[in-house]
DNA sequence: ATTCTCACA
DNA sequence: TGTGAGAA
C-alpha cells in the first residue's frame, strides 16, 4: 500500500477556517502567526493557507504561550530554540550510541 | 460559501 | 487583538 497523504502529518490539508474552528482561535490570530514568521502554512494554488497536522500541533503550542502573555516575537524565538534543542538531543543520542559501541566491542 | 489583504479602533 | 470592508 502506498502512503496516502491521509496519514502524512506534513500533508497540507486543512483550511484556515477549519483550524480556527478546531482550535477555537480567531482567524486574524492565525494570519498574524503567518505575518510574524511563527507558523507559515503552505499555500494552495489559489493562494489559500493549507495547514498540516504538524502545523496544527504547533499552533496549539503557540496558542498556549500566547495565552500566557508571550509576544509573538518571543514565541518565534522559543520555537527556534526548541528546534535547536531537539537537534542537539538527537546528536547527543548518537554520540552516546557511539560511546557504547567503543566500550562494548563484541 | 470561504478566504485573502489591509486598515482601523 | 479583534472586526469589518471589499476583492478574489
Amino acid at each position: 500500500m502506498p502512503d496516502l497523504p491521509f496519514d502524512d502529518e506534513h500533508a497540507p490539508l486543512y483550511s484556515l477556517g477549519q483550524v480556527a474552528e478546531m482550535l477555537q482561535v480567531q482567524h486574524a490570530f492565525l494570519r498574524r502567526l503567518d505575518q510574524h514568521d511563527v507558523i507559515r502554512p503552505s499555500r494552495s494554488s489559489g493562494g489559500q493557507r493549507r495547514y498540516s497536522r504538524h502545523d496544527i500541533v504547533i499552533v496549539q503550542h503557540v496558542t498556549r504561550m500566547a495565552e500566557e502573555g508571550m509576544t509573538l516575537i518571543a514565541i518565534r524565538r522559543i520555537l527556534e530554540l526548541e528546534r535547536e534543542l531537539a537537534e542537539l538531543r538527537r546528536e547527543l543520542k548518537e554520540a552516546h550510541a557511539r560511546i557504547r559501541e567503543l566500550r562494548e566491542p563484541r
